[in-house]
DNA sequence: GACATTTGATTAGGCGCCATACTATGTACC
DNA sequence: GGTACATAGTATGGCGCCTAATCAAATGTC
């Protein structure tokens, strides 16, 4: 059918194999959100091949990036707010990193329990080099996007994201109403 | 700006802070790949929420809905062919799977390096019950979509996907000519 | 000053995924 | 029939993520 088609995971082949074999409704939907998840399957597999020759994965990369330009650096904590993952995965990635000698771990000055992280020479120039690089890389996958087609692309991504339970979340306004 | 508005991860919006900082090129595909990348992780947090009063995860899924209809049993090599894992993979899945009482191992006759997964009356019961509804509310996910959109969308999935590694690869018969 | 509460960071343990390395069994070849 | 090889399954250990529990330091209250 087409030339160049996405190429779905094993699993969601034999998803719909098996949907199509029960003439389940709705397979069009169904075909569509495995090329979806599949592409952004594919996305994160380059993205964790572009970073695995610096030792480095996509969260490690967050942290790295998120401790760039702060030299008096930053706590844990604040870490885990601004990567949006929880203290005792940064913990773990904090770990990593050091044994990596991207960084180190201060103790802290006023406040006993605060940890300061700063980066190392090495995590500082890692961290400059990559941030170019990396969302250079990330901008190429849409290269040859018009304005049209972006903003086309964009409100698909939003129509779908209403279907989700965050998307739903996001007009209470409305639904928050007072039962009758 | 939109009322609706995809939200996106932490992480990326730091991400993006920081090229905006820059007034790095390409801010617009950048914040289109966030979109993409939101929206799916948001699917998979949703598929999640819907497998675990079932004590399932995604993987976990799989592999049930695989053996169903499989009366005499598939063998862990087969399954993980299937569901696209790795052997080790699967293993782990199976213990889970057989601790929650979802399935048994039985050895094999013939082959006696073989083993034969079958799913048990719970397992069964499940796998049917699930597959129905899992894939109902994927569905969902894309209700409202006519086939023109549905086309749309999948065209530009693709325009993606072949910026990829992945889709990089699938027309060798050009790529492939001797380099001179 | 002694107490509970909050906050910061970590540890412990679990899951899902992977790669590597192993054991046991089957198969092919000389 | 014995050696070499392939195949099946798994144990081990790693990573990234989570939750719940732990420990230390700071803070509030009396």
């Amino acid at each position: 059918m087409y030339r160049h088609m996405i190429s779905l995971e094993q699993k969601y082949d034999s998803l719909l194999q098996e949907a199509e074999r029960r003439s389940q409704p709705g397979i069009a939907n169904l075909r569509l959100c495995f090329e979806l998840l599949a592409l952004t399957a594919a996305i994160d597999r380059d993205c964790a091949v572009r970073l695995a020759p610096y030792n480095l994965s996509e969260g490690k990369f967050v942290v790295l990036f998120l401790l760039h330009g702060q030299p008096q650096g930053l706590s844990p904590h604040e870490l885990a707010d601004r990567a949006g993952v929880t203290r005792p995965t940064i913990t773990g990635l904090l770990d990593g990193l050091e044994r990596g000698g991207f960084l180190a771990r201060h103790s802290g000055l006023q406040d006993r329990r605060k940890v300061s992280i700063r980066l190392s020479e090495k995590g500082d120039a890692t961290a400059r080099s990559l941030f170019a690089e990396h969302t250079r890389w990330i901008g190429s996958l849409f290269e040859g996007f018009s304005a049209e087609e972006r903003s086309q692309f964009s409100a698909l991504l939003q129509r779908v994201w209403r279907s989700t339970d965050a998307g739903k979340m996001e007009s209470p306004a409305i639904a928050g109403e007072p039962a009758p």
